[in-house]
Order: structure tokens, then sequence, then C-alpha cells
DNA sequence: CCTTAAGCGAGACGGTACGTCGGGTCTTCGT
DNA sequence: ACGAAGACCCGACGTACCGTCTCGCTTAAGG
């Protein structure tokens, strides 16, 4: 049975909407606990009772999950990445993401027990996306390869190269090309 | 004329040997200035009269230049591309690149201008390689697109994402995959 | 009429264990009520429900007042004054009030309703011990004074200064030294 | 040789300032060290790096030695004595001392080290002047005993008593009272 | 008997202060 | 003028307690 008085949601709230604010007027590595919490009106025991780290607490509010974006399913191998890839850009490119995403990748470096989180729930939630499309594709007889790891990293990969290591844009009409890119490679033999 | 003392170079390399071995000890964002100072035998002023940030200080150290790695003319694109993506593999996996380029991009994204000096410097060079094969390729009369910025990020970007957002592991054979990607990418049309 | 469930003796003696425990093992200020009420397995409530400070509680548990201790007549005046100072430094050096005098004495002088009550329970109980010694003498035709409170502090205040300002220690005979000195005060004219 | 920027004189009187300010606003307990340091504006390593703890901090700021009172000589022991115990009440009810020592004294039973300083700096230059009168008492030809640590108790033990022990006043003629029971108790054999 | 008020252990709450560390700047002396 | 050294102000870190407040659960007295 659980003991004690129960954790208050009102303090997940108000550290939510904290976070987001100082994140919009001052990016991730500007961000303190402290800062969070006096914004938040919150203690800061109450802030390391929920997360360990700074990239925890972001991870959890602005990562904190509605990713089941199902695929659409366009009857074609091509539309249906490129659909992905324009989300994943709209993902990535979002009020937050990109305030967060190069420091949060960084704290994961260091952290191997949130990178073991952010791998679960991210990157393989997207990897499962490409997943279904590819089988869809098999289903229809299109050819589509035994390797959703590598389609994924053929779309997210260089959509983050032009965000954050080129850049910070992403030139018009990529999610198309990385479609076709995709389709293209799925559709060759690797050694001749 | 220079007046007074002029800078000493022993202390560019004890700095250089202090960054790299705290970095081999401790990780980009356990590396501090005051440290790098005390184990160089140096005083903090000496490095913020050559660099104005942690962020330049490794950028200039372990990042520093020796990028003139001459792309090979093998007499395929398919094959100078993937000698190309090895390449880029084994810098991103080096000893320090791997312990540095997260929390290194994190600090681009919050300072623009060396954010701009490393597109010049990393980004832009590689392109350049890119180019370069692209046009011999173009040359022998192969399909070569013309957007090497396109095709350097179907390189980096799956070998960043691999490293830094998934596992950190390289699949094996992924230069030649992504090489094929590539070659295939730009034997076809984008618009059905 | 007390209606509801009557207050639990066990939580007195558990916090009175856990006091003295954690007062022999750390000292006063390291003392504190999350330290007791987790030691006496207790909830915090439960404490501050019967006591409003730390320095209440202590307080109460240690200085809890059996002070009843009668003076000996031995019939004689400096005897009797001997027999007090005797007592008094037994109580000051016992076991807790070494390690809680100066700190409770610190936290009186920012509490006055706690001083008064600790005036009233030790100090004028010890007066009233002086001024029934003083009146036995007076009744044998000694000379004694009309002061308590000054005998009082003549034996108190050098006991306090040798224990707790200069070294630590009380030196040999000094209950006789002491009270000779008030004897002595006493049969003197105090303006020439 | 001293290498490195020499402390500076302005944070040890900034901080002098605030210790005051702060003691006279809010009394030793309230005091903090970050109080301190935001509002002498400087910053609390500074004070760290000059005292170890907030005890040892005021100690140096309000007690910080200048007792070098010489002892009035006014040809009598017993006006010597009384105009010694006048000048430890003045100085015990002083406008620092008053707020200061209680809590003080606590901290010193903590800290031992502290304590030590205490000792030497405060009670054995007092206990020297109680030596020095009482010599030149001797050389009058009176009796002074052998125990200037004995005296110098008998003063300050009861003027403590009756500032901080009991109500907080200090009777009037207490100083006289004082001088002749130490008079009187020098004249006296201690064993019948 | 059955309500019901108050007690209970537990522990989360908003705060304050701790002592440490690092950032980037400034000031000394010696070279 | 540069060098090492190190003090400067600032501000964040993660921890520990404070005194208060819910929880769900006894526990007895009063109706």
């Amino acid at each position: 049975m659980n003991r004690g008085r129960p954790r208050s949601g009102h303090v997940d709230e108000a550290v939510a909407d904290a976070v987001r604010a100082l994140l919009a007027e001052a990016g991730y590595q500007a961000l303190s606990i402290d800062g969070v919490a006096a914004r938040a009106g919150v203690g800061k025991a109450g802030i390391y009772r929920r997360w360990r780290s700074k990239a925890e607490m972001v991870f959890a509010v602005v990562v904190h999950g509605p990713h089941p974006v199902a695929p659409a399913d366009s009857g074609s191998l091509r539309a249906d990445l490129s659909a992905l890839a324009e989300h994943i850009i709209d993902l990535l490119s979002g009020p937050y993401a990109r305030l967060v995403l190069p420091g949060l990748t960084a704290d994961l470096s260091a952290d191997p027990a949130l990178a073991a989180r952010f791998q679960a729930g991210v990157i393989d939630a997207e990897r499962a996306l490409v997943a279904e499309i590819l089988d869809r594709a098999r289903a229809r007889g299109e050819d589509a390869g035994d390797d959703p790891a590598f389609v994924h990293a053929l779309l997210l990969g260089p959509i983050y190269t032009y965000l954050f290591l080129a850049g910070g844009e992403v030139p018009p009409g990529l999610a198309d090309r990385l479609a076709s890119a995709a389709v293209a490679a799925l559709g060759t033999k690797e050694s001749p």
C-alpha cells in the first residue's frame, strides 16, 4: 500500500509550464533547476524527488511521449516514407525540440541510463514506425529490405545534420528527396 | 610591430595535452577551464587570452584541423563515396571526437559565432570533398546530381545517428551501404 | 471533555529515547527534528503536536524537571551552600546537560517564551533552594543577607564559566571555595 | 614570496559592516552566510576563503580582539576589581556581544579549535588582567590569593548568569558587590 | 453500537541555507 | 606585454532541515 502524502499533480504541471517558458526564453543550457523551481513556485526538493537531473526533467516534460503518430498509409512506400520524414522534420524543428535536442543529446552521452530511455522511448518508437511502413510495402509486393534501423537513420540523420550540424535550416523538398533516396537504396544490391 | 613578451608556445602545448588528458579521464561536460589551467600549470588568463570559451578551446585543440584528407580516387563514384564514409566513421568514432562531439554540438547551438566557424571549418570542408568526388564522377560520365550538401548529409547524418542518437555503435558495412544509397539516390528522378 | 484518540505515551517515550541517543551521538546542534522522528519511528506531526521547537523538545526531555533536590540541612550555611554548589556542578556536568546547555542557552535568547519557562523552571527553582538555605541560616542567627538571587549567581555563574566559557573542566574543590566566597560576601558591608 | 592577487581589504570591510548590520537587525541565529554575502555585495567564496564557519566569521568581526583595556590602578584591590567588573558588564551588554554571545558559546561547544581560540583570545586575556590586578595588590601588601582564574570566574560568571541565564538585566551595583565578594573570598581560609 | 474527532506513521509540500564548484574578470609580482 | 597565481563577484549545484500539509489508518470516548 502507498503510505505518506501522495505527490501533487500541481507540481508536475507547474514544473512543465516553467520548463517550457524558460526554454523558450533562454534555451536549454541556460535552464537551471533553481530557475525552474523559482518560476514554478515549487521547492527544489519537489523536483529532485521526481527527476535526478536537468536532462531527465526536460526529457520528461518536453519529450514526454505524444509520439503515437500513426504513420499514414498512402498506398506507396515512397509516399509513406516521405510523410514520415516530414513528420520528423516537424518534430525536430518544433518549438522546443530545436532548443532542447543538442543539449539533451550531450547529456545523454554522459548518462547511460537516460540514454537507454531515450533510445527506447524515441529512437525505437520511430524505428517501429519505419518497420510498419516497410511491412506494409512488403505486403504490397514492393522491395522493402530487412533493416528498418538503416532506413530510419537514412531519414533522421540528414535531417539532424541540416538542423544541428550545418546551418540550421532544412532545404525545401528534403522529405521527398530522403524518401526517394531510401526507396532507391532498398532497390539496390549493395555489393555488385 | 608586436611589443611586450611574445606568447609562449609552451602554453599551447601544455593546454592541448591537458585537454586531451582530461577529456579521456572525464569527458567533455566534466572538463573545466579551471581544471585545464591547473593540470597544464597555466594561468586561466592565458587560456582566456587565446579562446573565449571552453567550446572554442576544445574545438581548437581536438578538431584543430588536419582534415586535408585527400579523397582517394578509385575510379568509381560508389567506391569514392564509400571511402569517404569510412573516413567519416573513423573521424567520429575516434578517441576524442566521440567524447567531444555531443557536448560541442550543444555549445554550437548557443554560440552562433562558433557555429559558423564549425560550419566553415568542418562541414564545408567535408562538403568540398564530396563536391570533388562528384565532379570527378561527372567527368567520367556518371550521374552525380548537383547538390553535394545533400550527398554529404546522406553520409554524415546516418553515421551521427548511429553513434550519438541510437546505441553508440556503427553497424558493419555501413560505409558501403551509405555509398550505395547515395549513388542510387543520384540516379533517380525525385518527382514521379 | 476530551474527544478523539488520546495521545499515546509511546510517542513520548520513543522521542525521549531518540533525543538522548542522538544527543549522545552528535550533540545538540546536529540534532534535527527529522532525525529524531526517524530514529523514534514517529511522525514529525506527533512531535510538533507536543513541542513547538527543537529547544522545547530537548528542554522537556532532558531538563524535564526532577529538580526537587531537597537541600541538605547540615547545620551550617557554608556546608549547605557547598552541598548545593556540588549539586549544581553535578547537574551541569551530567551526561546530557553538558551537550545541551550551550545550544539551549542560545535558543533561549531567541525565544522569550521558552526563556521565561527556563527562568521559572530552572533558575527560580534553584534560587528558591538558595532562599531556603539562607532562611535556615538566618533562623540560626547567621548573617544571610537578603538577596538569594545574588548568592545563586555567585554559585552558578563561576561553574558555568569554567564548564562552558573556559576550558571545560571544573577545578577540584570548587564547590567549597564558592561556598566560602558566598559566606564571606554575606558577612561584608558592600559600601564602606 | 606571495604570489597571486592579494586579498582585498574591501571584502573584509564590507563583510564586517554587513555582519554588524544583520546582527543588529535579526540576531546571531538568523545571520546566514548567504545573507552576509548578499548584503556585503561579496561572493560566498570570498567569505569561505577567510573563515571556515559563521562562528569564525562573527568571532573575527565582533570579538576581533582589541581588549587591551588597561586595568585602572586605583590603589585598592576592591576598587580595581570593581572597575574590571564594570568593564566586563559593559562588554557583555554592549550592542553586539549581547546578540552574539549565547549563539557563539553554543558554536564553541561544537568546534574545539574555535573554542581554543576563544579561550586564548578572550578568557586568557581577561584572566591576565585579573592577575595583574592581584599582583599589584600583593605588592601593596594586600591578601590576593594565588588563583586569578578563580577570581575571574567570580566576576564573569555571575554577570553572564544575570545576562544570559536569568532575566537579562544586571542589577544595579553588581560590579561593587562582586568586587566585595571577591575580596572577601580572598581573605578567607577555604578549609575550616 | 456506531459515529466521530483526534491521534498515528509516513512522506510530500514550499522554502532557506548550506558548502562547493565553475565561469569569466581583474590584480598582483616576476620575467 | 606576457607569464603563473590566485582573489574577485556571480550563480548553480545537490543536500539537509524547517514547519506545514495531506494521506489512509487506528483508537477510544459520547451519543
